[in-house]
DNA sequence: TTGAAACATGCAACAAAAATACATATTATG
DNA sequence: CATAATATGTATTTTTGTTGCATGTTTCAA
């Protein structure tokens, strides 16, 4: 039981921008680097937040991606259901006790419990260590 | 976000089982083709069951598989820890943030309120539409 | 007005994990 | 002793997620 990547790393660019100052524009290639993880597959997560309006794109030169509004007003929970293909946590389409079975609504009790929980908590709520945050990117924050 | 086909196998053969009269084996094969599965792979799952103490297994012609234990002695939430692998829902040993990760606890929250709610669970409790079991096995549970 | 730096997007290749298949051994019954 | 069942290890296939590559678009500044 897992969370695909590309919802982890939408999480870490939302908190990589999150802890910036709110004007300045991350370049992704620097969250990249930061994070040592493959550009190309940070530049779709990144393009998919931009779509779902979580963050602010600016295209050319000194571009670069920003929260497209305040932290406390993005939803972790929100997030993870946008990125997150599917939340079929079984596949109930190919067994024939479906109708009688009732795992089905424990497992999607269980799944809500687990939604409910990220559903209380916002960017800015996880931002809440944010000087520890503000050490590790230090060099990042400095830098230009 | 999903389980693996393997809990959702061994969840199978438990409903299955359960639903029959208590002392009845039930060999592989024929859950298999209720289920339209692999029977290799069920094999797998089924032994992983008897190993662990949730199934008993009788060698042999005429031979098969029944609960090891009363059906309310089996706790869904154990048996979804014991088959399912891993439980880290992102890969925080790779990166630089964990330290300072508000989403690391927020996870593990999330996580720990899914399994309460299946650990309140027991097999008996999923079998409650017994009767509507018998009726989708009638078939299976007449036969020999 | 041109080059560089950045985002945007689609497609192809690769890797890892999960599922399935295959092969063989063991056990029990009639 | 043949048959039907569980037990176990290895290999193959499939799926899905990830990464890489190629190309296009936008913006800025020299």
């Amino acid at each position: 039981m897992r969370l695909t990547r590309y919802t982890d790393y939408a999480m870490r660019v939302l908190l990589y921008v999150g802890a910036q100052d709110e004007e300045r524009l991350s370049p992704i290639s620097e969250i990249s680097r930061a994070y040592g993880i493959s550009q190309n597959h940070l530049m779709k997560v990144v393009n998919d937040l931009v779509n779902a309006g979580y963050l602010e794109s600016v295209r050319g030169r000194f571009g670069g991606v920003r929260l497209a509004r305040p932290a406390a007003e993005i939803n972790v929970g929100a997030v993870v259901r946008h990125t997150e293909e599917g939340f079929d946590l079984v596949d109930c389409g190919s067994c024939i006790i479906a109708p009688a079975c009732g795992l089905t609504s424990a497992l999607a009790e269980a799944l809500a419990a687990f939604m409910k929980v990220l559903d209380g908590y916002s960017l800015a709520d996880l931002l809440h260590k944010r000087q520890a945050f503000a050490a590790l990117f230090g060099g990042e924050l400095r830098r230009k």
